[in-house]
DNA sequence: CCAAAAGTGTTTTAGCTACACCCATGA
DNA sequence: TCATGGGTGTAGCTAAAACACTTTTGG
């Protein structure tokens, strides 16, 4: 536990990342569990007093997934008095038998900034952190119990998701490099949470002129096989 | 100088708002000028240790404006190491006489949550803070030399609020309660720096259904005189 | 009665929707 | 050849844009 050294981080703020994935059904995120402790929350980190604040996040998300260079972008600051919880904070050091008194920082009130990610589901081997024993995909409806306000940041991530939605080729990220149309419209109806009409959907991706065709997929089903596509460049 | 005691606040972390105005013609801001320094500088201020983030800020526009309730968003977190100038610092507590010594925490590194604000021009006499000797409007086009990063600050501001003034009514914020189609017009063009249709706009405008239109306004010009609106409810 | 600005009716255009039809595929 | 899902043409609808005309005002 060294690199939780008092000196090393800014006190009294944190980031933490929703980060989103699609499993060819369902929008997921992925969601820590703390030792001994039955507390669930989305991974997080403090800032080093020496390093900006995205590249915090990123090395973060680049801990618990391997990646590199992925879409990764803040949205929101959450420092409401409220969201302060030092009994939790208690209670994750207590079940990884750290000192509360050495680490006394980390039982402060906390400032958060908020990250989202996209990342492509099947390329990803999650690794807890260190006072986690699993980090789990959960679909975005169906979330354990997360400690202190991060339900509430889930949902801030997810209302601007949809809100980028129209302005960002999102599937870029969630997807493999390669799919079908169809692939990218459960993609966009599971950010939403609504169904999409097929033929308009189609017609509106390939006018955005940012996909390119490629052969086709045969899936040996008993009908026309679909066509595969790509982000341009 | 009591308020800016040491333990009072949370330390790297601060606020800073981009206010925006309107003069009838300009798109304009409110910029601080510290004592005996020549560093122009976004209003901002600190969080203090039992205070939500979002009401420092709030607290902070209302000294600096006189105003309650008016428009206020978080829009960005400023972290980059780059954006550190411990000189800048030393200078302004040097310009107001303060101990460097005591005021330490306040040469150290500052990651910034920034926050845009949208104003009634006529109703403000800005008040500058402690540490600067004048507050003033400059038109967003012709801002003096911000220090450190605030400029890049409020030009993420202005490409934040074009985003979204489509979703929401940003003239309520920034014109008189009574004001004609012409005015408003002029508030978009302001802020999104290009002409608009005249006929285009109105009946956007109207359609949106969120107007109530009042009595005509005679301006002892020749020619037809517009009728003044409202924002509804 | 003129010029300038404001308001509105009409035409044109573009995009979306619904529906239909055809195509490709493997059973 | 049948059932299924995929791709696209077309007709109809609606909202936005472009244009033109009328109205109002003070000189």
């Amino acid at each position: 536990m060294e690199n939780l050294k008092n000196e090393e981080f800014i006190h009294h703020l944190s980031y933490d990342s929703v980060i989103f994935g699609f499993n060819g059904k369902l929008l997921k995120i992925l969601v820590l569990e703390y030792h001994n402790t039955g507390l669930f929350a989305l991974p997080g980190g403090f800032v080093k007093r020496n390093q900006s604040l995205n590249e915090a996040a990123k090395e973060g998300l680049t801990k618990r997934t391997g990646l590199k260079n992925v879409f990764l972008e803040q949205f929101y600051t959450f420092g409401e008095m409220e969201r302060y919880d030092g009994n939790a904070m208690k209670h994750i050091l207590e079940g990884n038998r750290l000192d509360t008194g050495k680490n006394r920082w980390m039982l402060d009130r906390f400032i958060t900034v908020a990250y989202y990610a996209l990342i492509n589901y099947d390329k990803v081997t999650p690794v807890p952190d260190e006072l986690s024993d699993s980090i789990n995909w959960y679909a975005v409806d169906e979330l354990p119990p997360l400690m202190m306000d991060h339900k509430e940041i889930v949902e801030k991530a997810l209302e601007v998701l949809r809100k980028n939605l129209d302005r960002k080729i999102v599937g870029m990220n969630l997807l493999p490099s390669k799919f079908t149309m169809k692939h990218l419209q459960q993609v966009y109806e599971a950010i939403l949470g609504e169904d999409l009409r097929r033929t308009t959907f189609q017609r509106k991706m390939l006018s955005l002129n940012v996909l390119d065709r490629h052969e086709k997929l045969y899936q040996g089903k008993a009908h026309k096989a679909p066509y595969l596509y790509s982000f341009k460049q």
